[in-house]
DNA sequence: GATAATTTGTTCGTATGTATC
DNA sequence: CGATACATACGAACAAATTAT
């Protein structure tokens, strides 16, 4: 609601009036953030700096950083500073986290679909943009998974982790920034669920698991994305 | 970086400490959001009575209810009260436009593949979900459409605004609530440059709209899933 | 290892602006 | 118009964490 305003100016919408002080410190930076200004990786000056130079009181500058943080932008450096993130996919995600548990509606069948056809979407990406150093990554993920599964005494935490490990390469080595983080966002909603499907598959059906996971491994290594909807399954879930 | 530690609790993943005052007001709002305590259209308890009965000081609050705000779960009417949100769509994407503008790299490219990707998969879902009711809805607008794409004077605000309407029908037809907010989140990202595109095709190839989204609605009545990668071209937009 | 300086974290008191009744 | 309830804002003070000396 706040912040919107002037990244909608930029992109065509806009706001009636808007002009409490917080805001005016949160627009100011943003734009030293557009204009290049600052950098990520920079520090910006401390809070009593920017509340002098401003001119405002110090809790409002701590209320627009606060903002910042939340979204990412910004990360703080306790008695060191504050500084311009320079990776922020993670807390992007925050509020369409929060958007869902809002929203109830979504049901767990919407997540299911979203979540296939994110998962094919990744896939026909890593197999159109991997690069030999990605594959050296996966390889090591994917068998590193396999050794896990194949263990004497087998861990469902250890399979879990190296399974998650996998997907998040997968994810990676697609090269698509926006799709990776709507993956992430997908494996975050689909957590619980999955670990349960893990210590199932790990008691009833761990060739099931293999198997899965070298179809993946397969696809993206030969480039073949011929088979993409049989490769990931609806049943991936127990229900 | 803040919130995200009480989400995923509940989704699993554990962080080391994080005792700061706020984030404790944070969460504990989180909870009582989650557990149905607070629902959409509630008013919360003022600042002071907060800051009383968190023990903590007003401050503090203001800081954990502005993060709220900022990602529209919380909005503030003034010397009315605090409340939760019960449409929070607009501002989910502001962190997704920060995270865009500090990855000025790759982020375009990232887009129009997203975008490419989403439009697939609403329209498969469209195609195999749709009802009776739901094709009277696609109709109109579709024929509102061409109705204003082949007017006399075309007027591009018209043929933006059909535009819209009809592929907010298809993205609604597919029933599927995450979909369709994912959908709506990236119509928003490419929204300049779309309505640079339809400007363009109106001087220069209204033909190739009016196409194009007949294949769609085409495609949608027939249920006929058969040739989607074709139907959604790559160059959409104007590079 | 101890101390000082810097910077963020937190709180309190108070004054002001704004909408509702 | 006045009273009330609430958010907005400022400034001062002290606590806690980290770095530099």
């Amino acid at each position: 609601m706040e912040v919107i305003s002037i990244l909608d100016k930029k992109y065509g919408f806009s706001r009636i009036d808007n002009t409490s002080v917080v805001q005016n410190v949160i627009d100011q930076l943003t734009e030293a953030i557009i204009s290049g200004k600052l950098k990520p990786g920079d520090q910006i000056p401390t809070e009593t700096e920017l509340a002098r130079s401003f001119g405002v009181g110090r809790n409002s500058i701590r209320e627009a950083i606060k903002i910042f943080i939340a979204f990412g932008v910004l990360e703080i450096r306790r008695a060191e500073g504050t500084f311009v993130s320079n990776s922020l996919s993670q807390s992007m995600i925050n509020p369409l986290l929060y958007g869902i548990i809002l929203n109830k509606g979504d049901s767990y069948e919407s997540i299911k679909e979203f979540r296939k056809h994110m998962e094919i979407g990744i896939l026909k990406l890593s197999i159109k943009n991997h690069t030999d150093e990605d594959l050296k990554m996966l390889r090591e993920a994917y068998e590193n998974l396999i050794k896990c599964a194949q263990a004497k005494n087998p861990d469902v935490e250890a399979i879990f982790e190296a399974d998650n490990k996998f997907h998040s390469v997968v994810s990676i080595i697609a090269h698509n920034a926006l799709m990776e983080t709507m993956n992430e966002l997908v494996r975050k909603l689909t957590f619980s669920k999955r670990y349960e499907t893990t210590a199932y598959l790990l008691e009833n059906n761990i060739d099931y698991l293999i198997n899965a996971h070298t179809a993946i491994y397969d696809a993206i290594v030969k480039r073949d994305a011929s088979n993409l909807d049989s490769i990931v399954p609806d049943h991936y879930f127990i229900d």
